[in-house]
RNA sequence: GCCGGAGUGGCGGAACUGGCAGACGCGCCGGACUCAAAAUCCGGUGGGAGCAAUCCCUUGAGGGUUCGAGUCCCUCCUCCGGCACCA
């Protein structure tokens, strides 16, 4: 039979959007709000595929926040925006033959098509597109704040480049040695490039890791990718063989600085090994040995950076002839070159420790070079009379342990010193000398931000022969991405604006003289290191954020994204942050008070990937199961923020549970409150409900809050009558972060006003009602389950005992021997200990 | 190698500060409705022994702490993520 009430999820849904479309129920007016929060995700690249499942399961579990905060009372400004110029874009414009200039337009409509369908909450009114000159106009001011502000320069250096992608990487885009994009194998060239200089804020972006509410996971992905070392560094006086001499040598100049976090192992030190692109190569190098140093330095430049940088490869290095002086031994030790010295870490220098870095020990080992143990345990060493003259067989690697009880031993007067103070020590003893200081070391570098691209942002700087690098007056920004029918990238290494003959010359804004544009454009993560700050300013044409708006809304309440951009992104946007926060432009040093990173979403165990062919488009579920469905699906799946197994059958769940409730709710507004005395089991199940649905929305704990929802439904299903009114309006205030539309729908047929998200508020429990007058008291006989007994809420322990005594079960275990202890935990568990 | 996170039924996954392991859902089995099927509804469902009451086993492996361990400690294995010839 059909009934004319049943739930039909294609019109509701239909409906209630063109409903929050015509009444503006998602726009606010951001100048007159009591509780701003402002309810951030990342915002999306917007692929010619369209929205992806990822894409969606992202977005509706920041979705859910932003309603279920919308219902706790806060003015909640959620926006939404598109990622569109950068490398990914134009790979994909270059593809398929059409230029990014009409692509883009027609995929973000796409993307607002599915994301409206989808059911989120944005302000659609307050939209930012990265390609739109009023927007990237302020991406070019900010990159001349940094330049005012000496955070950017221009330097010839090496830099990652793709040879597939034609242009330069930044370290972060670089993934195991290949091009985050497009895979290929990166390999370096010296060019002269703009970059941020970041690591003047490496201690500052590690330090407030301390004190910022992120998931832990990518502040520690943060902590690695900054990557720093405490130690020092050290000077080893270039020698001519039999000419230097150690008592004399002190001051850096003529000297080889390498930096070390082992200073305490410096007696050990035998050699020592140059990158080959060191540029004291030259000046160490003997004439006898010229030809096969420049032989080995010309193979490592030819070489591929990946298989460089394999841990496994056998040693390699030649013998450069020069020699120089360990300050603390005072001998000469040779100068090697080799390829696992890399220039990019340190000073491109180490000395070599073979007895304590397996690295240097293996290349010891390959060319005969000496090998000297100056650290060993304690124990080892004890009753030994002499330190300074002793060794201990090594066996066969390096000794690397570094625990507190290791002693310094062949290490002068520093020997039987405890290793690390010894270090520090020898470090005090060599700075006398102006031979060593103490240092800490980055793996984080400055952030190379110039494309050799078409589509980006022009970096807004021209350059003229009499007045040298000149940016771009404020008020002839932006300097407008000019339309290139041929924009393919060069092989050259030159950007295909430097084809433009018409965008390159211009008259220097200072002496009007000839001068000439930078092509390159920049980095796509500099567009979106800043965009949040757009949103709430959209409408200003005069300034990129306005002060009194910024200052309500900002720092961003709650942001939520995927974790590949742990060191992208988030760490560009604090960087960037920072910088304006410094200069005086804002009044906060951290963009997000909250971050939290959601799960990844697989398909049957496997990971969703094109290649793999099981790719999950959320058009043809939201079609066939309703977007509220296939919402509640996709958070139901596992923990929010640990991803879940996305598998066809499970819809079922989601979707019986929605049909239900529709049932029971729809019963209850038609038999309204009249007539039924309120049932207090189902109170108490209300009121436990709502305790748990809130407790996990604050966690994002979403699968557990909807299993929560189910099982209040099954309870009120169990009940022989139709609900109440007051039994299911709690329930409908709950659902609607998670399945909005069928929510605004009930909420209607309740007789309530809509929208639901203006005119509810979020339920609260009352405590009273979840402590039951009666607990069930699990009985154990020494650890082991035997009964559970019911007594009254907070009975002593003398009456749990003696409820426990009267069951047969428990009396037969007991029985056995004496109770020698009772455990007792109130209203929880009785543990009668038998012996 | 270093730094994180995780291993629980046939499957996805629950379990607060150490206190009834397996919530919720999928699937499966049985039943109702139906000429039949789908849908829906009701019941069952970790493994083993037993007619049953009940008992034994069970949270990657092995030890330990504890009256009591999925949870804490030690050793090990596997998987996922980050970093990685990083000095």
């Amino acid at each position: 039979m059909q009934n004319d009430d049943a739930y039909v999820a294609g019109e509701i849904e239909a409906k209630w959007q063109r409903f929050w479309n015509e009444n503006a129920t998602n726009s606010l007016d951001l100048d007159r709000v009591e509780r701003p929060y402002f309810n951030l995700m990342m915002y999306p690249y917007p692929s010619a595929e369209g929205l992806h499942v990822g894409n969606l399961y992202a977005f509706t579990g920041a979705d859910i926040n932003g309603r279920y905060q919308r219902l706790r009372g806060e003015d909640v400004f959620e926006p939404i925006g598109f990622d569109a110029f950068g490398i990914h874009s134009e790979n994909h414009a270059l593809k398929v033959g059409v230029h990014p200039t009409e692509l883009i337009p027609s995929n973000i409509a796409n993307f607002e098509r599915q994301l409206r369908r989808a059911g989120l909450m944005y302000d659609w009114t307050r939209t930012v597109d990265t390609t739109d000159p009023a927007y990237y106009r302020w991406t070019q001011w900010l990159f001349l704040q940094l330049y005012r502000a000496g955070l950017a320069e221009k330097k010839e250096a090496p830099v990652n480049w793709c040879p597939s992608c034609k242009t330069v990487l930044a370290n972060e885009q670089v993934i195991a040695g290949r091009c985050e994009r497009c895979g290929t194998a990166v390999g370096q060239r010296m060019l002269s490039q703009w970059f941020f200089k970041i690591t003047k804020y490496s201690d500052r972006l590690l330090d407030n890791l301390e004190w910022i509410d992120w998931s832990e996971t990518t502040k520690t992905a943060q902590r690695n990718w900054i990557g720093r070392s405490q130690g020092a560094r050290l000077w080893f006086p270039i020698g001519k063989p039999g000419v230097a001499d150690s008592s004399t040598a002190s001051g850096r100049e003529r000297a080889i600085e390498v930096f070390t976090t082992r200073p305490d192992t410096i007696f050990g030190a035998t050699f020592l090994v140059l990158s080959p692109e060191h540029p004291l190569v030259d000046q160490v190098t003997t004439s006898d040995r010229a030809e096969e140093v420049s032989t080995y330095r010309a193979a490592t430049a030819a070489q591929d950076l990946t298989e460089r940088r394999k841990v496994e490869r056998a040693k390699t290095g030649v013998f450069t002839g020069g020699v120089a002086l360990n300050p603390a031994t005072g001998q000469q030790i040779p100068i090697w070159i080799a390829d696992y010295v890399l220039m990019d870490y340190g000073t491109g220098a180490i000395m070599s420790v073979p007895a304590h870095d397996q690295r240097d020990y293996e290349f010891a080992t390959d060319f005969g070079l000496p090998i000297m143990p100056v650290v060993a345990p304690a124990s080892l060493v004890e009753g030994e009379g002499d330190l300074t003259a002793l060794s201990f067989d090594l066996g066969s690697e390096a000794f690397l342990e570094h625990t507190p009880d290791e002693i310094l031993i062949n290490s002068g007067r520093f020997s039987g010193m405890q290793a690390d103070d010894g270090g520090q020590a020898i470090v005090g003893w060599l700075a006398e000398r102006d031979l060593a200081e103490a240092a800490v070391n980055y793996r984080l570098h400055d952030w190379c931000i110039s494309r050799q691209r078409y589509w980006g942002p022009p970096i807004p700087i021209v350059y003229c022969e009499s007045c040298g690098t000149v940016p771009v007056p404020d008020e002839d920004l932006p300097v407008v991405l000019p339309y290139v029918e041929d924009f393919r990238p060069d092989i050259g290494g030159v950007s295909p604006l430097a084809r433009a003959e018409e965008f390159y010359r211009v008259d220097c804004p200072e002496c009007g003289g000839e001068a000439r544009r930078e092509t390159d454009v920049s980095d796509t993560f500099l567009d979106s290191a800043w965009y949040f700050l757009r949103y709430p300013s959209t409408e200003f044409d005069d300034r990129p954020f306005d002060d009194a708006r910024t200052r309500t809304w900002l720092p961003v309440a709650s942001y939520i994204g995927g974790e590949e951009h742990s060191v992208l992104h988030l760490l560009y946007s604090r960087f960037l942050i920072m910088v304006l926060h410094d200069i005086g432009i804002l009044g906060f040093e951290e963009p997000y008070k909250r971050f939290r990173k959601h799960g990844l979403l697989i398909k049957e165990g496997a990971k969703i990937s094109k290649s793999r062919g099981n790719v999950v488009l959320p058009d043809d579920y939201v079609e066939r199961y309703g977007a509220d469905t296939f919402r509640t699906y996709l958070m139901f799946l596992g923990p929010y923020q640990e991803g879940g197994d996305f598998r066809d059958r499970g819809i079922a769940g989601p979707e019986r549970f929605l049909y239900r409730l529709w049932d029971s709710v729809t019963a209850a507004a038609a038999s309204g409150d009249g007539g039924v005395e309120p049932d207090t089991d189902v109170e108490k199940a209300l009121h436990r409900t709502i305790k748990r649905v809130t407790e996990d929305f604050d966690s994002l704990a979403y699968n557990t809050a909807i299993a929560a929802l189910m099982e209040y439904v099954n309870a009120l299903r169990a009940e022989a009558r139709s609900p109440t009114l007051a039994e299911v309006r709690p329930l409908v205030i709950m659902l609607s972060p998670l399945a909005p539309h069928i929510a605004e729908e009930l909420w209607e047929r309740m007789g309530e006003e809509p929208s639901l998200f203006d005119t509810a508020r979020w339920p609260s429990y009352d405590p009273a009602l979840l402590e039951e007058a009666e607990v069930d008291i699990p009985v154990q006989v020494n650890g082991k389950l035997r009964a559970t007994v019911r007594v009254g809420r907070g009975a002593s322990q003398e009456v749990v005992q003696e409820a426990a005594l009267r069951d047969e079960n428990v009396r037969r275990h007991v029985e056995s021997g004496d109770i020698r202890k009772v455990i007792h935990v109130p209203d929880r568990l009785i543990n009668l200990v038998v012996g």
